[in-house]
Formats: C-alpha cells, structure tokens, sequence
RNA sequence: GGUGGAGUGGCCGAGAGGCGAGGCAACGGCCUGCAAAGCCGUCUACACGGGUUCGAAUCCCGUCUCCACCUCCA
C-alpha cells in the first residue's frame, strides 16, 4: 500500500510520491533557541522522528532530514538582553539543551540540523531574487527594511486558504516603511538598540533576516528548491508557512510538496506555550519517569490530535510500555535463550528485518496512524503471552520479533540499546555500579528462594519487603524470581 | 470578522454508514504459598435536536460547548 499523507494545503489525504524515487527530503521547523524545550516542542520532533522511522523502515526511502535552529530573532535578543548574555550565547545554550532533550527521548538526529545565521548569503540571494522579480522593496523610510509585496502575490494566502481582505493586520506592528500592513519583512535594518553583531552588511544597509526567510534559504540549499514534505505545528501554518510558500514561490521556487502539521500539548485545555507560561520542561518530566515512558506518551497519540496532559497520563503511559516490556523481556527469556544482552542483542538484530504486520503497516500508511499501529502491537504481545503460556516458542518468537520491530518504528523498542543505563525497566546490569547491585540483589533473591524452599515465607516475604522498600520489585516466574525497578 | 480543529464508555484514545480498535482503571475467574506478571471474562460509549437510510458515532440540517491561528509560539 502507498502512504497517504493529509496535505494541509489541500485539506485531504495524498499518495505520497516523493520527487526524486527513492529518497525524500523532509524539512522542519520549529525548535527556537530561546529558552528551554518543553514537551510541546518535543511531540513535534517525536511525530516527525515516527515519520522520518517509517519511510525509511517501511519504505526502504532514503531520507534526508533537515530541522532548522533558527538562533537570531526578536525574542532571542530581547531575553538575552534581559539576561544580560550575548545573543548567540543564549541562543547555543538552549540548542545543546534541546539537542540533549530530543537524545534523551531518543529522537534521531537529523541528516543536518543548519543555523540561520550560517545562511545569511544565501537568504540575500532570495531577496535580490525577490526584488528583481518586484515582490519585494526596500522600506522608503531608510530604515533598512526589505519586505515582501503580499499584493504582487496573488497566490498569497493559498497555504491557509485565506483572502487577504480577510486578514486583520498585524496590529502591534510598527508599521514603519510598509506599503500594505500586512506585508512582512524578508530582511530587518538595525536598529541602533540593536548588537552590532546581530547583523550583517548588506546593499540596503546593516540587518539581520526577518522571520521566514531563514526556512526558504536552508530548505533550498540542502533539499532542493522543489522537495517533498515541510512540517511543523499548526501555529506555524499562518504567518511562517505560508510566508515562506510565498516567498519561495514567488522567486521561482517549487518549494513544498506536502505540507503536514502536528497538533498540541494542552494543559487544562489551553495550549502550552512559553508565552503562556504553562510549559512543562522536558528534563523536569525525566525525572518523574523514565524517558522511554515519555517517549510513549509523547507519540502515542495521533499526530493531529490535540493530547491533552494530565496528573494520570504518565502513569497510564508507565503501564503501557510495562505491559511490553514485561512480554518482550519474558519472551527473550523463553526464545533467545537467556537474560543477557547477547541474548537482547541477538533478537534485536533478527527484529531489524522481521517482517511487519500487514494492520501495522496499513495503520502508519493511513496518515501515520500510530494509536491504531499500538492496538496491532497489543494484540501481539497478547498473542505473544498466550503463546509462552502454551510453550509454543515458534508463535512466541514470531510476535516477539514483530513486537520489537514495531516499537522500533515508533521509538520505543524496549531493547533499543539507548534506554539503558538506567532507562529501562529491568535495570540490566548496564555498568559496574549496575552489576554489583545485581550481584547482591541475586543473593538476596537466593536466600529468598532458600526460605520459600522450606516454607518459610514469613522470611521470605521480609526479604521481598526490603527490596520494595528500596525501589526493586520481585517476581516469581517459572525460570526463577527476577527483580525490575519499580521506579 | 476570516480560517482551521474538536466534543466517543470511569479515564486516555482510534474509527468515520452495518462486523464490540487498543491502553489504563475497576470487578469476577484461572494460575500463585501470598503477591506480581500473564491468560479468560464483565463494564456495549459516541455533545444536543431533527432528518436521510433496511441500518448513523460515522451522511445532511440546525443548536450548544471548547480549542487554535490571523501578533512571538511545536
């Protein structure tokens, strides 16, 4: 079956065919710099990483992904001057810490992740193409300013399937050396409040690029001028979008092919957002679970649905991915023939090129439907249960090996070797410290047994009541107790 | 004012004319020294009012509520 896409720019579901055969080219944006990542940001780049997943393990596309850092703008300015930091300090500080997030939540890196302010020569290039082909002017008012004629354009508004009498102008803005209020700025004059080095010499005086250009210039550098998919979030449709769309095309460019957009994070209902201050940083969630839970209920939810955070989500997401651990780690045990990671290993490798169920595969071609793909992967790990509770280790290993592929194209493999150290839920002994901590929890589980062996379970439950005191879980299983962590 | 989205069982969350998605929670059973895990089973929902249809959560008309974008924003 062919993946279908919804295209925001023609409401509907498409086949998607990319422009070259064999290899697309996905360009998104979003992440600022401004301040630190918070798990709205990060649903947008786990949606886009579960995409990303499946053209390349689904459809054998090679994929070229580009994710912008767009680190001079406005608000970096103005919070670094707050902060009493120099702007592009401020602005790498919060890319390393988002870098960091998205690898805790096992986000792959991009093929090439490019700063605005690398691609100043090229943002210029567009605005000389712009001005020549007359949807562009420099401000009459010497400011420095270049903006785009949204009224040479009739096209302008087409993204968002918008008129533009419809459109309230901008109403904060300045409309300093404007033809019409709602035309934006493809490049911006230094202000004399400004840092000197915020801006760059130019024929129409010092600046620094407006808001848009930055996605136009890069987007076409590494992908193309015409390349297959742009994503973002839905607040980006309408302005960056679509002034991108028309910045782009009206300098002849192709420009997207596919344009997707993910949906929020709410909290009581209201968008998180930083203006809004209701954001929830990633790193404070890692420490109330585990980043592959995080993961999990991050990309859980269908990319266009608006997930709504609660006080029991994290938890309900805990017992998801335990129900899957808990069979993955059992079946491993049964088929692979042993607990270790050789046996992890062994099985993963054999996962990499499983075949995947044909629901599975129909659910992410239907527009990447990941909550119907997780029902495909529950129905196996029951199947899967059931098998190893028949002894039927041929079923067993067969849903085991879908099981593992599936969670891989989603991002929560439990044998994914990233969510070791500490990440994941059985606690292998993943460094020194790990194995001297298993090597004294086994002889506690021995001297458990010793005291089951004799009926003694008074001793045998202190011994068990300890270890919970302490954050280990016991189980008795048919190949002998195992211990896990409970948190 | 314009544009877009949503309202589904106790909760989360798919689906989009007929076959009980799935997860979590709860309850009953099996298993277990007891647990845990697992398995089997129970809980049969689609904002409201009309309509179309043999049949509507799904289509049509109307109503209500909520959210987002039009200004920085995943």
């Amino acid at each position: 079956m062919t993946l279908r896409l919804y295209d925001t720019a023609t409401r509907e579901l498409r086949d998607f065919e990319p422009v070259v055969p064999g290899h697309v080219g996905v360009y998104i944006c979003g992440l600022t710099t401004q301040g630190q990542p918070h798990i709205g940001h990060v649903r947008f780049t786990v949606a886009f990483d579960v995409l990303r997943r499946w053209l390349q393990r689904g459809h054998g596309y090679e994929v070229t992904l580009v994710r912008n850092v767009t680190d001079i703008d406005d608000k970096i300015l103005t919070k670094a001057a707050d902060a009493g930091r120099p702007w592009w300090a401020w602005s790498y500080l919060h890319e390393r810490a988002t870098t960091q997030a998205l690898e805790t939540l096992g986000v792959l890196p991009p093929t090439y992740e490019p700063r605005a302010t690398g691609h100043i020569p090229e943002m210029l290039e567009l605005v000389a193409a712009l001005l020549e082909r007359g949807h562009a002017y420099v401000a009459e008012d010497d400011s420095g300013d270049v903006y785009f004629d949204v009224r040479s354009w009739p096209d302008y508004g087409s993204l968002t399937h918008q008129r533009l009498e419809d459109m309230e102008p901008a109403s904060d803005a300045d409309p300093r050396g404007k033809r019409d209020p709602r035309d934006f700025a493809l490049w911006k004059g230094r202000k004399a409040s400004e840092p000197v080095t915020a801006s760059w010499p130019t024929p129409y005086g010092r600046g620094r690029p407006g808001w848009h250009l930055e996605c136009s210039a890069m987007a076409r550098k590494y992908l193309g001028d015409t390349f297959d998919i742009h994503g973002g979030g839905v607040d980006l449709r309408f302005p960056h979008h679509e002034n991108e769309q028309a910045q782009s095309h009206a300098a002849g460019l192709g420009f997207a092919r596919y344009w997707l957009h993910n949906a929020w994070v709410t909290l009581s209902g209201e968008k998180m957002s930083k203006s809004l201050g209701n954001t929830l940083a990633v790193n404070e969630l890692t420490r109330q679970v585990r980043p592959l839970v995080l993961r999990y209920y991050l990309g859980a939810a269908h990319y266009r649905s608006t997930v709504e955070f609660g006080d029991d989500s994290l938890a309900e997401a805990e017992a998801a991915v335990e129900r899957i651990e808990s069979f993955v780690q059992r079946a491993v045990e049964a088929v692979g023939g042993g607990s270790g990671d050789t046996a992890a290993q062994a099985v993963a490798d054999q996962a990499a090129a499983a075949e995947l169920p044909k629901d599975y595969r129909d659910a992410l071609d239907e527009d990447l439907n990941v909550p119907e793909a997780l029902a495909v992967v529950f129905t196996a790990v029951r199947e899967g249960n059931r098998a190893l509770e028949a002894d039927d280790v041929a079923t067993a290993r067969q849903r085991l090996l879908a099981v593992v592929a599936m969670t891989d194209v989603l991002g929560v493999n439990p044998l994914d070797p990233r969510w070791r150290g500490g990440g994941g839920r059985t606690g292998g002994p993943a460094d020194r410290a790990g194995e001297a901590l298993d090597t004294l929890v086994q002889d506690r589980l021995a001297a458990r047994q010793a005291a089951r062996a004799e009926r003694d379970f008074a001793a045998a439950d202190a011994i068990r009541d300890q270890l919970a005191d302490l954050g280990i879980a016991v189980e008795d299983t048919p190949a002998g107790p195992r211990w896990a962590w409970t948190r």
